[in-house]
DNA sequence: GTCATAATACGATATTTTTCGTATGTAAAT
DNA sequence: ATTTACATACGAAAAATATCGTATTATGAC
């Protein structure tokens, strides 16, 4: 096993990015609202993971004051990309344009998402 | 919680149903050899994994000879589908335009690929 | 039959991730 | 100053995954 550090958010954490990334920044009070709406948890739980968060580079924090202000280290485009490549790795063959037409075929696009695509593959 | 079963597979099973996916059906020892070309790891770890695969339903075997034959019991394209529908939702708020973007915008992706998505997107 | 080989079963441990209880600090209200 | 309300820190348990050692059994070679 080497050294390098693995920064993939786990599910939890991802949950927590998703807030981050919405907000821009956070509170965990905010974070762990936003997250009850979702799904039940306890309060330390929250903070919890994103105190560990921290300590992986994860997001940074503002701690000059008594409540601490949360912000996402990863951009939300960085994260994508890296599940995205992941995932076409292990599921795709490594290729992107299959998980495309997967993606498109499975989940029902509307004619507006589908014309979206057609302009932006026009684009490239 | 409700009692739906969480079919849905672990990184180490996922490298498992790869193989599975590949040769429609594996005895633990092929499985183990093609892992031994990406990863260490001890046979019975693999033995260990698929066993478990077995008790979840994720593959199904015929024990009838003392060597058990695997076979996977998903689809790679159910598999794919499950994975890609989570992902949306967790990190493309439950647009699958915008992982087809995301997707086709970082991954290098050649000329002959965006043409069989523009034939694709045709199609539809 | 006995031995060597290779397979399964299974329990135990390790690792990672998630959850939570409790201690403690701080600030505002009374 | 005391109480109340929230906040962080932190350790430890729980749960989910992954890993491996050992026992046992089946099969073929001798």
């Amino acid at each position: 096993m080497t050294l390098i550090k693995n920064n993939k958010p786990t599910e939890g954490e991802l949950e927590i990015l998703q807030v981050l990334w919405e907000r821009q920044s956070a509170t965990v009070r905010d974070v762990h609202e936003e997250l009850l709406k979702m799904k039940e948890a306890g309060y330390t739980t929250t903070l919890k993971l994103m105190q560990i968060m921290f300590e992986k580079g994860l997001v940074t924090r503002d701690s000059s004051n008594k409540t601490h202000i949360y912000q996402p280290a990863l951009s939300k485009e960085k994260t994508q990309n890296l599940f995205l490549n992941k995932m076409i790795d292990s599921l795709f063959a490594g290729s992107s344009a299959q998980l495309v037409m997967q993606a498109l075929g499975n989940h029902k696009t509307s004619k507006e998402e589908l014309d979206e695509i057609r302009n932006y593959l026009n684009s490239i």
